[in-house]
DNA sequence: CAAATTTACGCAACCGTTTTCGCTATGGAT
DNA sequence: ATCCATAGCGAAAACGGTTGCGTAAATTTG
């Protein structure tokens, strides 16, 4: 590899010369800069990377935490692409990102305080969002720049996070099932860690409140874990006297879930029960009848996460914003009017 | 941060005294290690990690390639589980990883130059093999270490590779299928371009000659894009005077849209057509009935990539080895021996 | 007990940049 | 002709480590 000194001697200048050049100081000369060009393109030179940042201390590089081991998660296309986002971005703007992982919370929370005393990081991007995190009690007590995709709950005010306006689409994604005449609609949600099925589950509060609906617990179901072992207690809430005639999933997995649990008992969709979900993953399109769900467009998440902390870290003293991604309801065919003996 | 004088000054040594501690050199005497440890513990140090990385002329850091722009790829949980293992295993060793992508090929190829003139990374990792590929073209003139998920199909034999034994995984599922009687069995892929997909072509074919069944070329479909795209083709095959009675999927997703084109048609999953497919998903469990389909251990193939390239870098004298991660076939209920009159 | 060796550590050069400071021309003002 | 800005560039000191080499003290050897 080529270093700054070749790059001087064959344009017949010194390093610092070379130096400026590559920022555009003003004090060198035009002509100068432009030798000083033709040799870095001749030799194809490009600063070392640990030098620069040795020397500006400053190494342009964050890091992306994947919730730890969270099995069922890894398999949600919304990671990829918000990652995929997060690198467009980087590759832009020239910055590099490091992908954090581990097998438990305390293994990822080692990871970043390395990265951290060691220097390599300016900063973290998390990509999800829970209630009570270690990982952001250590950034935020020591005042380390991170980016959160999902809803701050700890912080909000002193963190950045970039989001949907989740309450916002469930309450349209509600009020679409609502305003097709269905007057019993559910909702589920497996994730109860992530911050943003909370606001999926207001959402849809908030629009059967606005209908003059009444709030019925035995409509809500808030479970974790494999899709399957939630068929209990789906078999109970589609076995109900007033069964519901709707369906308002946190996730397209978990409405593929629902569906299986709900054809085993005869139903058939969308006759007898209509679903709507979120995050219109490949999934959605995959079901039969394609799945009606809100696109949230996780690759935006993911660059404007990339372009928050990039601005943060080049700018200090920036305060902490929100940045809301919008959505949109795909219509697919999941969706229909309750049948008449059924409407309320 | 602490740097390297702090922990001297306090330990009262020189600085060569403590990087020699760090690295174990057997020319300290124990008990000054000691003291330096104390030292290191106190100031919670870590060496910078630049410095460091200039000073031995080694990053400790590699790339990982995602598939430049493929937009329904990316809806693949393979990846993302190949590099939370890659991740991992980074993790455990005190490596980093960044993450490369690029709208085209260019950009992705210009990112992977950057990396490598700047020195920031030391190899490649790719998550796609592919016939032509000008980035491995670039790797490999230059002489730059890299190991790809998937088959080498250009520079066998020099290239490292961790794959699955996609040959014998497809000739194993398809010998189940022949072996449950089923003596028209079709193959379809979508991704042409990955090599992958060629080895389970060649494994289906190689199940129908031991078996003595003739190959028919209309039983093949290799095409690409979205799923939707391929209903035509897929109805001329279900509709063909001879109808296929099984088929094998290269993969969930085109497996899934494989089922809702034959249920189009009135065909129903497994009576009237067996399925199988590839990568055992998500959806293979979401599917009704559920998807018998190949595990192919993604996360393991990251760790063993991950574990692969870091040896390398290591021990750059090493040859290239080929690493093979085991499948293991996840038989559900998509699959069933098929009724009378249709057998051969 | 002197010489030779080994042990245990420090000095200083180096890795490839950036950046401060200072130097040397040059040109304009006086 | 003298003085002062200013433009244009180089020397050298950081940045925070690693490592070859030198050397004093401790130990072994004859």
């Amino acid at each position: 590899m080529a270093t700054i000194s070749d790059v001087a001697k064959l344009a017949g200048v010194s390093p610092s010369t070379v130096s400026r050049t590559c920022s555009d100081h003003p004090s060198i000369s035009e002509r100068t800069k432009e030798r000083v060009r033709q040799a870095m393109a001749q030799l194809g030179y490009e600063p070392n990377f640990q030098a620069t940042s040795l020397a500006t201390q400053n190494s342009r590089t964050f890091g992306i935490l994947l919730p730890p081991l969270d099995y069922d998660a890894y398999q949600k296309s919304f990671y990829l692409e918000a990652i995929r986002g997060i690198g467009l971005f980087c590759n832009q703007k020239q910055y590099t990102n490091a992908i954090l992982t581990g097998q438990s919370e305390e293994e990822l929370l080692q990871s970043v305080q390395s990265m951290v005393k060691s220097g390599r990081a300016e900063g973290f991007i998390l990509l999800y969002a829970r209630e009570d995190d270690p990982i952001i009690d250590y950034l935020q007590s020591e005042g380390i720049l991170y980016v959160l995709i999902g809803k701050a709950k700890k912080f909000p005010g002193e963190t950045i996070y970039v989001d949907n306006d989740n309450i916002q689409a469930s309450r349209e994604l509600t009020t679409l099932l609502l305003d097709m005449g269905h007057r019993r609609v559910a909702y589920i949600s497996d994730e109860w860690e992530h911050n943003y099925a909370q606001d999926r589950k207001s959402g849809y509060l908030l629009a059967l409140t606005e209908h003059g609906l009444p709030v019925r617990p035995e409509y809500i179901l808030e479970s974790s874990g494999l899709p399957e072992e939630n068929d209990g207690k789906l078999t109970a809430l589609f076995t109900l006297p007033e069964r519901p005639t709707a369906i308002i999933a946190s996730d397209d997995v978990l409405a593929m879930a629902l569906e299986r649990a709900a054809r085993g008992l005869g139903l058939r969709i969308p006759e007898d029960l209509s679903v709507a979900a979120f995050n219109d993953s490949l999934l959605s399109r995959l079901a039969c009848p394609q799945l009606t769900s809100v696109n949230i467009n996780a690759l935006q998440l993911g660059i404007e996460a990339a372009s928050q902390i990039i601005n943060h870290i080049e700018n200090p003293d920036l305060l902490a914003t929100k940045i809301i991604v919008p959505h949109r309801i795909v219509e697919r065919g999941s969706c229909c009017p309750p049948r008449e003996k059924e409407a309320d």
